[in-house]
Formats: C-alpha cells, structure tokens, sequence
DNA sequence: GCACCGATTGTTAGCGCTAACAATCGCCGG
DNA sequence: CCGGCGATTGTTAGCGCTAACAATCGGTGC
C-alpha cells in the first residue's frame, strides 16, 4: 500500500541485518541516524541548518542520507511545526494571456522558496465562488492565500476572511484595506492614451473591459484622464468583455464612423477584433484608424498590423506579492500594504497620424 | 506563531472551562469528541464516512464540527495513512493556449476529487530540468505525478523515474511503455489536410511545429499520410516553433511562390504569422491561399479571416489523465495503458477553392 | 585541581490522526 | 435465563518529525 518505495526492485531478502531499513518503507530520520552513528535529533539539526553540529558529523549524516535515498516527510514536519508550506491561489480558470502568466510566474517564485502552490480555479468571479475556494484552502490548512479578485464581488468575499489568514490580494480593491498587489492601470491606459493624442488625433475611443472590473475601470480612468489633459472631448465608452468577438462588435460600429480615428482597446484580444471589423469595412490600420491595445501578448507583434500595446509586468507582480504573502507568514506588521507595478508602452505599427 | 486562528478575535478569558478548546490552536478531533460526549475515534468514523457509527451520535459530531468549526488536519492524516493526497504535475513554464487548457482542467478535474495539485513549471524541456521537476515532486511526497512531455529528451528523463511512482504522462513518446494520454495528432492533422485536399487543392503545404515535439511529428505524419492516399505531390516542410513569428518568416517564403495555394499550420498562432506575411505581400486569404491552424485558440474565429483549424478536448484529456493517475494511485493493474482522445476540425472562413 | 561554561549530542514528549484491537450493549435462539 | 453475535464505541499504539530539556565533553579561570 505504500506508494512510493514500493516495487523500486530493492533486494528484500536480508533478514535481521540491523543496519538496514524496514522493508517495505521509505527510511525515516531514524534510519538515517542508525547508519550514521547519531541520534535522530542530529539528523534533524544537520538537516534543518541548526548551527551547533560538529562539522564531521555533520558530514557523516549527509553522506548516510545520501546512501539512503532519505527525503524528510513534510507530513510529520508540519504536524509538528503547524506549518504546512503550502499557498493557496484563487484564480479565476482562465486561458488568458494575462492571468496564465501571472499563475505561472508565482508558481515559480513560489516554488523556489520552497512552497508548494495550490490553485483552486473558480469558473465565476461571484462571491459564493470566491469563499468556497478560500474556504477550501483554508481546509487545506495552506500557510497563506493569494487571491486574484478583479471584480467587486470577488473581492467583497475577502472581506470576510478572518484577519489571521495571511491572505494577499492581486488586481483587487484598491480602496479595500488590504494586502495589495496590482499593476497601475491608469498609468498604462494613460500613456496609451497620450500616445494616440501625440500622434495628432483629436481624441481617442475606448473599448473598455467589463465594467465591473477593476482593471478595466482603471484603464477608462487613465483613458479619461489623459483626454481631459489633453482638452480633448471625451467620447462614450463602448463597453467589451475581453474577448475578441466583444472588440469585434464594438469595431463594427466604430468603423462605420468617419470620425473615429483613434482607439484604445482594453486589452489585446479587443483589439484584434477591431482590428478585423476594421479590415472588413475596409478601414486601413493605422493609414485611416489607430490602434493601441493592452497587455502585449506574444502574437501581438504578428498582428495586422503589428499592435502598439502596454505590457505590465507580470514577473514584478508575483514577486511583489509573494514577498508581501511571506512578510504576512512570518507574522509581520499586518498592516494594510499596496503595490503598484507601473506598465510599459511598446509601440509597433498600428499607430499613425490621422489623415489630414 | 500559530497562523490561522490567530487574532480572530476570540475572547481569550475564559478561564478553565472544560468544555472550551485550547486558546490560540485550532480545534483538534478531540476537542470535538469533547463536546459531542464520544471518543475521538468517533469522530474520525464519522470524518470517513465508516458505517458503524449510530445516526443520532453521528448527527452529534456533525454538530460538534459545526460548532467548533473543526477542520481535519491534513498533515496528521498523511502522517499515518501514508498518502499526501497531493498530486505533482510537471508541465513547461508556457501561456499558450494548449497547455494553459490542459493544465486548467486537470487542476479542476483533480480539485474535484479531493486533491490538490502542485505545478512544477520548468524553463526548458531537457532531460535535467524533468528529472529535477520529478525529484522535486517526490521529495514532496506527492500521491501521483503527471507529466507534460512533449518532446524526446524530456520524455527520456521519465524512463528512470522507479516502476512503483504512480506516473501518468501526457503528449509523451507513444513508443515508451508508460502510461500515457495524448491528443490523436495524426487524425487532427489528416482531417486538417484532407478539408484542404477536398476543397480542390493539388496539394497542402506544411508549417511544422519543432521537429523534436511528438506532437509536431505526429501532425507532419498526418499530414504526410493524407497526401498520399489522395496521390498528391508532399512538399517540403517548413519547420517553425510554434510562435507567430515563425508561422510569419515560413509566410515569408510560402507568400513569394505562386503554387502555394493551401498551407496547413501546425498551431493557430503559427497560422496567424502566415495570414500575416500573406497580407504583407498582398495574397489574400481564402482567395488564393487557404489556411488551417491547429489548437481553435479563442481568437482563431476573429484573425483575418476567422481560422479554420483543429480543436483538441483538453477537459477530455485532462479527465483520462486522472483516471490512469488514480488507477496507478490506488495500485491497479500497472501496465501499460495507453488513452488518446480524437480531435474535431472546425471549419471556418480561411479555406476555399484553389483559383483556376 | 575544581567549579563552570559553551559546544555538542542525546532523551523525552507530543503534534493530530488512523488502524487494530478491546469492550460494551442489546437482542436472539435454545 | 444464558451463551453468543453483530453493532457500536472506546483504548492503545504509533506514523516521523521538532522542541524542550538533559547530559556529556573539553577546555578556562582562579
């Protein structure tokens, strides 16, 4: 019934040899004492760092783990310690760009730190969703939470998480006293804006993301901002989804009007909608419409034609938010904490000036 | 030091009650036992759904639980059954479409059967990396381990992995004598080729995905096979890597000979480099080339024009995968098994009739 | 030469749970 | 009315580890 150690073809035939381990398991710290001459106690110090190991028995625990094949058992140390070293992530089940990346790049900071990381993937962002998947990692017994909430009512579930729970926030409420990391939308969406405007267009439309977001409210911020700077007017926001088809259907009805010469797409996929609902009227990019999108996705730059977009950096963001998660682990100042990870514009060739 | 259950608010005066748990843990089964007037053995009967447990004692420690907000203690319960209930996937560290997918449903998929599910990402496909990921994966004692192998040198590192690990493969060497689900490239590629062969044109061209990718060779294969039961001529292949920017540099050249009237694209993203560098050089699509990608990412039914190409059921692959893993789990029969899921063309506006 | 001190190592207890076995209870057949 | 049986419940041991304390050792200061 074991699992591991089991059928890995080792000779079982040696009957009462004291050196050896059990038959039938995986060698336990015990094991590894007996063979190196020490107590358990030693091993345990020798593996956990502990100073105060002289240097050759220090060496002769190593080298009987070494010959033993012995991984310590993370269930006995965190029946002992309370600690579990696992973090729990709720995100939303998503095949995006952006939230792919963002999983991966925690999974592995995480991981180099030694943690185990735990998705729990919600289908919907509604708050019931949100506290299962809390709540099941809090069966779990996870060391910390990171919760990837960008709507209002995901993010309204923390609220209610005890305020032991080392939990850390990513794109959620910024108003929300909490542990915080997001990328500074406004920021981007502003330089996105400003540059549509230095390029000579009188102003800028926007397909925005689902209102209730709060990526997508901070974009139509920085968007609305740059054109008030700018005196320029203030169009209506057509409002998408993310998804290419809601920036297909939005484009449809911008490429019917001539004087939209500029927009700024909530995000990457928006934009190769519009981008296509632009072909079909055959409205040329950027010769008669701009285009800037978000996010730059890796086929961005194969676009037609290839996409001016703002890149954040989802690399800063895990880690930002892993240190946070860790500070909150290891019992620090739980204070509320924001960070704010500032995009990047990356202009390519679907910005133009406007015709006359 | 305690994590969870700390500043939760609970009044801690109580003095020597008998009938409180210990101030700052969490409650134990024997707290529970306490309060339900039974032993802690009770409990776990109750906990593990056991038979003999009387219906009114067992509503007791329901109620006991609820009341105390008990939660089992995972580390406790793997200590003594041997079993982590942690499942380890190794997979590469990548945001596209297929693996994200793949990787969404199986986290879903294994979630549901009480699991949780640790992701190894690594950087680069060598055997070292996949050895290491393995490693790591049983130094965590995981239940089970998956594996995202999908070119030759990391599906050899799992030839050395111990007969006794519970290991489920997936995308890996079809030749290797392991369990293993894949997608039926060959039948996606053939019936990709086959749509193109039955439009009207002489022949289809290919865009490979990395020669040294099974699942790239299993699409070459396909491919090839449907030329040549239809007799037609096999051209060159021109080998890419599955990135946009290698489907735009093989359009490069496919876009300057004027016998290519029909290509098939290993993956979408490919194929949206080749519709770029048709657009580029002026030849438009379906008009006098044809396209087929492979994956139906979500944007393929918004590139210009929206892709005809090859869906794969990741949540199929994903539910086989599990079941061979808990198979191995729970020591079934540990032959070899094999599972492969078919895909399903989906037609849409990039193939056409071949001009003349 | 001896009490003492720090460095090193060993011993003991117990984390919270399940498995194995023991005990108890109510009821049946003879 | 008693032995026995199945259903239910309790008791004990121990999974493998770390924390706390105890013991030992070699030198140091006086």
């Amino acid at each position: 019934m074991t699992v591991a150690g089991y059928g890995d073809g080792r000779e079982s035939t040696v009957e009462e040899s004291s050196a050896t381990v059990r038959p039938g398991r995986e060698p336990a710290m015990n094991d590894v004492a007996r063979l190196a001459g020490v107590s358990h106690q030693t091993v345990s110090r020798v593996l956990n760092g502990h100073p105060n190991v002289r240097h050759q028995t220090r060496l002769r625990v190593r080298a009987a783990i070494e010959e033993l094949g012995y991984r310590p058992n993370r269930a006995a140390r965190a029946l002992v310690t309370g600690r579990s070293q696992l973090i729990g992530v709720v995100a939303q089940n998503s095949t995006l760009y952006g939230p792919s990346s963002l999983l991966g790049a925690f999974e592995l900071a995480a991981t180099a730190r030694g943690f185990v990381v735990s998705v729990r993937r919600v289908r919907e962002l509604d708050g019931a969703s949100i506290a299962a998947a809390v709540e099941h990692h809090r069966d779990q017994r996870v060391d910390g939470i990171v919760a990837i909430t960008p709507t209002a009512a995901a993010d309204a579930a923390l609220a209610r998480v005890p305020a032991g729970v080392p939990l850390v926030t990513v794109d959620g409420d910024p108003s929300r006293d909490a542990a915080l990391v997001t990328v500074d939308q406004e920021a981007g969406a502003r330089a996105a804006t400003r540059h549509l405007l230095d390029a000579g267009h009188r102003t800028v439309w926007h397909v925005s993301g689902p209102p209730d977001w709060f990526d997508a409210a901070g974009r139509v911020r920085g968007w609305r901002r740059a054109l008030e700077e700018a005196g320029a007017e203030v169009p209506p926001v057509s409002p998408g989804d993310w998804s290419a088809e809601a920036g297909y259907r939005a484009g449809q009805l911008l490429a019917r009007m001539p004087e939209v010469t500029a927009v700024f797409a909530a995000n990457d996929h928006q934009a190769l909608g519009i981008l296509r609902a632009m072909a079909e009227r055959g409205r040329s990019v950027p010769g008669e419409v701009s285009i800037v999108g978000f996010d730059d996705v890796p086929e961005a730059a194969f676009f037609t034609p290839p996409l001016t977009t703002v890149r954040p950096d989802f690399d800063a963001v895990a880690a930002r938010t892993l240190e946070l998660l860790l500070d909150r682990i290891s019992g620090e100042p739980a204070g509320p904490a924001t960070r704010t990870v500032t995009p990047l514009l990356v202009p390519r060739a679907s910005v133009a000036a406007p015709h006359a």
